[in-house]
DNA sequence: GACGTCGATGTTAACGCAAACATTGCCTTG
DNA sequence: CAAGGCAATGTTTGCGTTAACATCGACGTC
């Protein structure tokens, strides 16, 4: 048995077709004795518009695109859960298109494949290099929103305040009498890396303090393990910042290995936030970037190029907070 | 300017729209040099097919939606990311649709709201008791498979072997030389948690081992490490399986509190293998869920229910494997 | 009281595609 | 060499919806 129509729903209430759609839609003219008969007959044939047939005709569906690279990791999956739910509440279904790499090809391609189900728009999540050039020579028929994208970039573009989400986490560590801090950095294709070693740096610098060499990891609490083995070694080291949570994960595990104790002898803040940090020994104290505001901006700057054909500053930045917990302490004294 | 359509590329290859739908979808009956010319045309226009109006005319789309409540936790996320790659390789596209609870109307109302974009299945993941009622009561014309759901239910099934998880946990422990087993589970409502107990009481039971009591809690580090500030004031207990990886995290980081070493006076099994579970203090052993596997089945499962209406037996089960970490040692001597 | 206005509804025409049916023209077969 | 078959292609129809235009009646205006 064939699902209810449009047309089945109009003769059971006895009005046309277009006046089913009129008050579908919240068109104003439809009197409301037959709003109420055809709302009736719709509840009674358990009729459900059919989408595929609205987007066939207005050019549009009421799907939005994602393409994401790895959404097992937190970040993403947390940006894509939040992006999911902001966009049901404004009646948004999201289609995720995820991809091995985030090169050229790839990324249009994922984009080809929401063209054609002609979805209202696309989030890329694009948070390295490589992705950045691709965007600009996609086509522009679809509003089209980059979420931790390259900050330089043309496109309209959502991102974590990386650079302040460092800042605070060297800044808290300096607060505590540190002479200066360590980090171990996320992959250097990576904005989010880009911006957390500025940050850094930056603070580093603006204090007069010497600025260590650099640890380049990736994102793995195994690369953190690494690095803190490195860490351990050198008595001079005192406080890390590092990239992310798991990064610090693997550097808590390094030093407790080598006998130091966090936070007595080295103090250690990570990134992210992940629901475990509390957890870890010590508790990690770190930044929490605000998924939901991420979303939410994502999703703002989407539906206003649907609007206006030109909108306004299509930029957004969001800036993440410092949780303190116990991995935090002054140095010790000599 | 209007995306071009299928009789864009008809005029300028000098045939029918027929033709090209003919070329599009592998129909046999085509001359080589005329699906040549066809495929050049659809080059050289950048003509892509509008998946909307085939949905439309052929009543599916190639569209695969999913139902899951949190796809932040690191099992849903995984299983998330797995559905959606096998999908591609495919052809199918996913849209996700998570969902506050998983109780009636929220399940039927996600389901809806995929069925209205005309899904060609409908993957549910249902871990919990209330989804179970739920399933049953769906509206049957659109394929569908649970994943994790409720084993009695006689909805298509893809799960986990829980059972068979906790039973090589537990076997590991006491092979290992402990007396018995102390089991920390996950919230009651869950299969998942069910399954884990039954495969954990289940191994004491046949090794004559005595069954301690359960301590209940749910899937996060902060209920874990309750429980293991209990568990490390009992100088009996010598051996822990927790339902989760960060279950065990919190366990680890009471024990350690408390001064107990892991595996020296305590060891600990957990479940999940989430990827930093290398990296907890110690190393953490645990069981690996094979979620491609999952994915596969899933898949499997629904176009195995597109092409034959009446399918064979509707259920798979995937089994886990033990990773032996650094977390499990043999029972201190008294 | 004829006429314009406007609100409520109906009718018709796309949208882009695939399925069903129709039409060629060539090749086989007796 | 005519009948039949079949491969290659064209034509028509309809999927369910919205948009544009058409109609119809009630009401107010001069």
């Amino acid at each position: 048995m064939r699902a209810p129509a449009m047309t089945d729903v109009a003769r059971l209430a006895g009005v046309s077709h277009q006046t089913v759609s009129r008050v579908l839609n919240g068109h104003p003219n439809v009197r409301e004795q037959t709003r109420l008969r055809v709302q009736a007959a719709i509840a009674e044939l358990g009729y459900r518009p059919n989408r595929a047939a609205r987007a066939l005709v207005t050019g549009r569906s009421q799907v939005i695109g994602v393409v994401a690279q790895n959404t097992t990791l937190y970040g993403p999956a947390s940006l894509l859960a939040a992006l999911e739910q902001t966009a049901a509440e404004a009646g948004f279904a999201v289609s995720v298109g995820s991809v091995r790499d985030l090169d050229h090809q790839s990324i249009s391609a994922a984009v080809e494949r929401h063209l054609a189900h002609r979805v209202a728009g696309i989030v890329v999540i694009a948070p390295v290099e490589s992705a950045g050039e691709a965007l600009e020579r996609l086509p522009k028929d679809v509003p089209l929103v980059t979420v931790d994208g390259d900050p330089r970039s043309p496109v309209p573009l959502v991102t974590v305040d990386q650079v302040a989400g460092a800042r605070a986490a060297t800044q808290h560590l300096l607060d505590a009498g540190h002479r200066t801090v360590w980090h171990v950095s996320g992959p250097s294709d990576w904005f989010d890396s880009a911006g957390r070693i500025d940050g850094w740096r930056e603070t580093l610098r603006a204090a007069g303090a010497e600025v260590p060499p650099l640890l380049p990891a990736d994102w793995s609490a195994a690369a953190g393990y690494r690095c803190g083995q490195m860490l351990a070694r050198m008595p001079e080291v005192t406080a890390v910042f590092t990239a992310n949570d798991h990064l610090a994960l693997g550097v808590l595990r390094a030093l407790h290995e080598h006998g130091l104790r966090v936070p007595d002898d080295i103090s250690v803040v990570g990134f992210d936030d992940v629901p475990e940090a509390a957890y870890f020994i010590p508790p990690l104290t770190t930044v929490r970037p605000d998924f939901a505001a991420v979303a939410r901006a994502s999703l703002d700057l989407l539906l206003a190029q649907l609007e206006t054909d030109a909108a306004g500053p299509l930029r957004r930045t969001i800036a993440p907070s410092l949780v303190a917990r116990r991995s935090v302490a002054a140095p010790p004294r000599r």
